[in-house]
DNA sequence: CAGTGGTCTAGACCACACT
DNA sequence: GTGTGGTCTAGACCACTGC
């Protein structure tokens, strides 16, 4: 890692042969000292709300300038997996005590923020053992039939049932989870996921329909089978894009919606 | 805007008190070039798609160093304001000739990409002259009464009608906009508005719902009333967050979805 | 006070695009 | 080759936090 400004362009790739590369495979210094943090983040050198060294003695551990572990972190920063707070540190990014609260969940009430409704209720229905359906199997990157977890809950906001979500978790991973754990938990159950068993959610794909409840549903919701309602069909992702959790989500838009910011 | 290393913290603003100030009112110098390059940006200094200076060039014109631009510069690209190509220059962003086409657009077919599906058929079924109902006034900024153009239009794919919309302006600013421009221009809407109107979108914000349409609606978009479907609605800003549009979509949902990327 | 992140500079060199 | 953005360094100083 040690580089000088005199330094060739070489960049640590080893040519076993002189062959002209298809890809330069130029990688900036800064890409490769933000891949080596990301490392030790995944693998859990420092754990979620901890601090991380400070960036001078990063550059002193990868031998490089604080300005190339500086600009490292930015990258990092700006994907949300580390926080910096000036005169403290640089800390791991967390799903509990984050200022956002609910960082994935978009539904809005009409008026007012999410702090003037208070908290979510959260009633867990079901959390069982089952197995992958080739659907759900091929969002998680499993096979049909592998052990999944299934947990089905519903959401209120001022006691009105606002959500319902079922939820799939590789088994594996999430071996021994309990409804107690998914409803018991204070906080967002990402955090739960953090505390309980390791798995940080670090970015989210939605795709957002909207649909009629069926039967069931509706009466889960307490809501007419006419009335439309958004389906938001979440796929969660950990470090290296893995997925780690299938979400679909019905939720009521008469009083709440769906906030979304382009940009 | 001269400041050595060994500069005092003063920061520009005379103070014509001593009191202790509320809020510091601290601002970097690289935020002061930013707002700079955004006043030139706004005043039309540079056209969209044009080349703005070399950032060693402004870095004269304002007497700062290279790596001040530069910061300035990256967080207005990180904005979407403006397009770095290395080796060549930074330019204004556009709506035209953007790799990404439709940017604001998040409906995606659920098989295969946009480019898969081709272009979307524009029909414009209006084109008028109204006055702003209280509801629209409030989300241009406007007062009730006040002039504005509507635009009433269908978006298909492959011959389907996907989208019906509705779009509201103020009529200031689009004076003269006919329904030939909407309907006949090559690209995206967003794109002409540039061209046309010197007004350019920078940032939206979208509310969505899940609605059933009303019997007009169904028959426009050739569904049935019980068809549930998504209504977006948007507003559009340009610099200095300006309303200069407001935007009510109603998709189809049925072999399409609305994409949102959380992190 | 010391330690952290944040800003700013000056200069060198690299990768890329055009001519 | 020239000019552009992109990377990297070294060092100074500023702003914020907490001891």
């Amino acid at each position: 890692m040690a580089q000088t400004p005199s330094t060739s362009t070489d960049n640590g790739i080893a040519a076993a042969d002189a062959q002209v590369p298809a890809t330069p495979a130029f990688s900036p210094l800064y890409q490769q000292i933000k891949a080596l943090i990301l490392q030790s983040l995944q693998a859990g050198e420092w754990k979620p709300g901890e601090a991380i060294p400070s960036e001078m003695e990063l550059a002193a551990r990868f031998r490089v300038s604080q300005g190339t572990v500086r600009k490292a972190i930015d990258e990092l920063s700006a994907e949300n997996l580390v926080v910096r707070r000036q005169g403290k540190g640089t800390f791991v990014a967390t799903h509990s005590e984050q200022h956002v609260q609910y960082r994935f969940l978009k539904l809005m009430p009409d008026s007012g923020d999410r702090d003037s409704e208070g908290p979510a209720q959260r009633s867990v229905l079901e959390c069982k053992r089952v197995r992958a359906t080739a659907e759900v199997a091929r969002s998680l990157a499993l096979r049909s039939g592998d052990p999944v977890v299934q947990v089905r809950r519903i959401l209120s906001f001022g006691s009105v049932p606002t959500i319902l979500e079922d939820l799939w978790l590789p088994g594996n991973t999430f071996k021994g989870i309990t409804a107690d754990q998914v409803a018991g938990y204070q906080g967002p159950t990402y955090a739960m996921f953090e505390v309980e068993f390791g798995v940080r959610m670090v970015r989210a794909e939605e795709k957002i329909r909207a649909v009629l409840p069926d039967a069931q549903q509706a009466v889960l919701l307490k809501v007419e089978q006419q009335m439309p309602l958004l389906s938001v069909e979440r796929v969660a992702y950990t470090y290296n894009d893995v997925p780690m959790e299938l979400r679909r989500g019905l939720y009521r838009t008469d009083t709440h919606h769906y906030r979304n910011e382009l940009s």
